[in-house]
DNA sequence: CGGAAGCTTGATATAAGTCAAGATCCGTGG
DNA sequence: CCACGGATCTTGACTTATATCAAGCTTCCG
């Protein structure tokens, strides 16, 4: 099921847990490469993503505060990340608080792209929602020089887009198509080019 | 402007600012009495209330690690509130380190009702956004004993509630009334009575 | 090469928004 | 204590953004 090695490193396969409602987790990890998210489920099978890690993130950074898992996290694609036991963390001598200050900012940056969320969902256009996330991914890409040339990555489905912007993938599709043809967006096979990154973010 | 007294107490009228957006802020609150919110507002007018202040609750915990104010603050109503000077936590000796630890529980609990809160937004019919926005206030209040009989304080306009669950005025005003003719509220000058709080939680 | 997952497109339905007017509540000043 | 005016709530008619349903198409992986 799991593949670790010696360094703290570990593989999940697409749509597989990294942590499952209710469990308790004595470990934090850093993505390494691949992308995973965490959601929750409603009754009917409505799914909201409420959080995306990209490779650098730390996945679910509070859990070093408090340890209960309250929404499932799951792979969005094949994903190499590397464990962080809590207890490495918490035994480290004083002198060295920087691990913890570095993961409280992590807390602290999710808390503030958690706002944008919301007022992404609460007050914005589907046009503006999934543009804002396009421009969200590029840069937060782009911070860990993961962009060429206007170009990055782009793993997600249509449906796994819709699950973060509060949509359809019906209307995901069509929306994406208008952002083509003003030429603001170019997708294929699992990349994505921003011809004009400013234009994009403007409309969000 | 503001009405400060020996022991940190602070009042507020109702649309006043607690803390703009840019500012750095040097102090916590607590609220003693009133509501407050954090907010955006986007170019066209849309405002997106981002969270809500209530008795009891910390306002803005995550100042303590991160001054600098991203979401301006205001009073929703009259507000009374406890200043609570960060250095005067910090300062503290390692073995109180107990205010601290309070502190970060705030923040914890502001992190996952926020994901709640997108949950909502994004998944939600506008019934069901209602009932679980009105059953979370109910239950907060509860908890800080200011439940009597299944009454609680509701002094929150329509137009505020609109600008918490990202819909309209008016559509609210509709909504509440179906909640109203199925029984499930009744709201009349600034109070709610819930006569039935679970069949409403289980609207959400 | 076959089949599932993902994407695209069209026709239609529905939830929520907009606009507008009237009714009600409420604090304020005379 | 009353009268006024603004904020808030209510209601109706109509519009619009997004959802739903359904089918065909394309891509990609085993």
């Amino acid at each position: 099921m799991l593949i670790a090695d010696g360094e703290g490193l570990q593989q999940f396969k697409r749509h597989q847990h990294l942590a499952r409602a209710g469990e308790a987790q004595d470990t934090i990890y850093r993505v390494e490469a691949g992308w995973a998210c965490r959601y929750r489920m409603l009754r009917d099978n409505r799914r909201q993503i409420t959080a995306l890690f990209l490779p650098g993130d730390y996945c679910e950074p509070h859990w070093l505060f408090s340890a209960e898992v309250h929404h499932p996290v799951v792979a969005l694609t094949d994903l190499r990340v590397r464990r962080i036991p809590l207890q490495e963390i918490r035994d480290v001598p004083v002198a060295q608080y920087e691990n913890v200050r570095s993961v409280l900012r992590a807390i602290l940056r999710s808390l503030h792209g958690q706002s944008d969320w919301i007022v992404s969902l609460g007050r914005k256009t589907a046009l503006e929602r999934l543009s804002s996330l396009l421009c969200e991914i590029f840069d937060r890409l782009r911070s860990g020089d993961q962009v060429l040339d206007n170009q990055c990555a782009m793993p997600l489905t249509q449906h796994d887009l819709a699950d973060i912007v509060g949509l359809t993938p019906v209307h995901v599709n069509r929306v994406l198509q208008v952002l083509r043809a003003r030429g603001l967006i170019e997708l294929s096979a699992r990349w994505m080019r921003l011809p004009d990154p400013e234009a994009l973010r403007k409309l969000g």
